[in-house]
DNA sequence: ATGATACGTGACCCTTTGGTCACCTGTCAA
DNA sequence: TTGACAGGTGACCAAAGGGTCACGTATCAT
């Protein structure tokens, strides 16, 4: 399994992606934090967590008997590098905001 | 099925992946010549490329009996945008370019 | 017109994956 | 030191996903 199989894969749940949203809402938090913000037991919680760690999206430190977890962009922005070069950067870039803009008219 | 749900489940697998790459080098490619460069029969390469589509990551065209594929990098875009703010963008940007600086050397 | 070409559909099989549970290890506080 | 708390493992099951095939429709060239 390469690096980025497991970025991707770990991407692909919707309950690891909301794992990343809380995490960057809010870094440095536990497993049982993180839990308690889920409808999911804490052994679910875990395995996302683990492969999330594993894909380096997220970086975990111990403290004591908790481990602290934290968001890690690094991956996503290889993600973005992959398909969008330089050139078309600004392009993508002001259609996203123009869309954005656009959005916000009532 | 949310459009992002349908944009990650599209960026899981790694053929989806290299098809992507392949319309990243060139665009307006058909079925039967995207399905010449995999160890794939066509149905195989058919479902991927719908799936792509669903997710507008690629944008198709017709032309006669032939089936043009686009590729589109808004939905990439937005992926960075949800976990990369602007106050991180240049910190990583810097580090992801670090990286690249430091593989280069022999 | 008719054969070849390009794309499309539905059903099918096998593997992968998400979620839970019983059970276990390490750490903190009274 | 002993009970409560935070985290970890392996097995298990139901559901989703990747790939193929038989068969079908539309378009092109001769």
């Amino acid at each position: 399994m390469t690096d980025d199989d497991r970025v991707f894969k770990a991407l692909a749940d919707p309950t690891r992606r909301f794992l990343l949203d809380l995490l960057f809402a809010r870094d440095g938090r536990t497993l049982t934090e993180l839990e308690s913000e889920l409808e999911m037991t804490r052994f679910g919680v875990m395995k996302h967590l683990r492969l999330l760690e594993e894909a380096g999206l997220v970086v975990t430190r111990r403290s004591g008997r908790e481990k602290l977890h934290f968001l890690n962009p690094v991956p996503i922005r290889l993600v973005h590098d992959r398909w969008i070069d330089k050139y078309t950067e600004h392009q993508v870039t002001a259609l996203v905001d123009l869309k954005h803009r656009l959005e916000d008219q009532p």
